[in-house]
DNA sequence: TGTACATCAGTGAACGCGCGTTCACTGATGTAC
DNA sequence: TGTACATCAGTGAACGCGCGTTCACTGATGTAC
């Protein structure tokens, strides 16, 4: 192993023990020295890959960002309106279960995604952010939704039920993927015949 | 002013301190000194009244709780089937608006709802856990939905869609509350209906 | 009502601990010839 | 290939700072008589 390469091992070492101490520690507890310590070298080693935690913190967001992104990538497609029920259906609960199949890095994104005071809720706060508004973006697009607060609104409750859904299965209380996504779906094919009905009527969504 | 009237005083005025400055500065700034200092008095003097911050913290959050509690006392009453859709359009309104007139309040819930780390984040979770157990319990005791997973489901969706739209209203991605309760409105009903529908047939909902 | 004493919220000063940060050093890896 | 030298990731030791925590003290409030 060339020394380069150790050293980027050293340093993929410390943002991951950077997550891990976050994750079973908490922020209070996140020190140079625990991170040190967890990623099995000493201390002052955590200076010479990092000028600060912050620095440190930034990457490991930049990591799971990453990482949550592409979990969610397809999630999106689904709900074009073209979409049979079904094939809307399986992009929700696929998402759902890559997130789940990390649930350390779940955790520590959705417990993290409004703290505004650390890098890691910056960061994720963009993530989402950008999903949601590519949403509102693809709901006016699509030319079903006319009226950009309905759009907006849309977007929100759909991202907040995905990550409530999300939240519920992490947490134990929901047990079922598949009922999860039936209601996920039921909620955005709702929303889409909703718009579609108000596009030819009157501006305001009247369902039915 | 008695001796007894003038120390509660000072504690009131601790545990507001301790809110502002975890709201301003963040968790890693809330030390017992910038609380102390927030609320006008020496540092030691927070020991009076406190054993630790993680003491006030609870107090702290057993405030927020309580007042947050309060203003969404009547969420669930307007969630009943034979409640007319205005009716529970003007619930979810109210509910929002008294959100909102506490802004930073609000902000801390919402930003400490999944911090297992903190007093706070512990206090707010069993909050929103009631509100969501009761409302899955509404669902089944209505004997709209048979299904317990699509009880909790519905359950889970919903409180996180509130939570959803409060965030978006909030953080001035959303504008208007009326058209957020009515989305909320309509996804509530959607669940209701379809759940009948399913009553009536298969135990599966599956709408129209 | 007045006086002597008791109580106690709030304080300044002092202390120790854990942490971040610096630095001279080590020894393994890399390079020039 | 072998040797002499350069580089540099990682380290132990030391230091200072901010914080929590303790404590003797103060002076205003309360109480007994």
């Amino acid at each position: 192993m060339t020394r380069v390469e150790a050293k980027q091992r050293t340093r993929g070492r410390l943002i991951e023990a950077t997550l891990e101490v976050l994750y079973r520690e908490g922020e209070a507890k996140l020190t140079t020295g625990r991170v040190a310590a967890a990623a099995g070298v000493a201390q002052p080693t955590f200076y010479v890959h990092f000028a600060s935690m912050d620095e440190a913190l930034t990457e490991a967001a930049e990591r799971v960002s990453e990482r949550v992104r592409v979990r969610l990538r397809d999630y999106r497609e689904g709900l074009g309106v073209e979409s049979p029920r079904e094939a809307v259906a399986r992009t929700f609960s696929s998402s759902l279960r890559a997130l789940l199949a990390e649930p350390h890095m779940t955790e520590l994104f959705l417990r993290h995604r409004r703290d505004v005071s650390s890098p890691l809720g910056r960061r994720f706060r963009q993530t989402i952010d950008a999903a949601r508004h590519d949403l509102r973006e693809d709901l006016l697009r699509m030319g079903l939704v006319k009226h950009e607060e309905t759009a907006a609104v849309q977007a929100e409750l759909l991202v907040g039920m995905v990550l409530a859904a999300t939240e519920g299965l992490l947490d134990g209380r929901l047990l079922e993927i598949a009922t999860a996504s039936r209601a996920l779906t039921e909620v955005a094919e709702h929303f889409l015949r909703a718009a579609a009905a108000a596009g030819k009527g009157s501006e305001q969504a009247e369902p039915r």
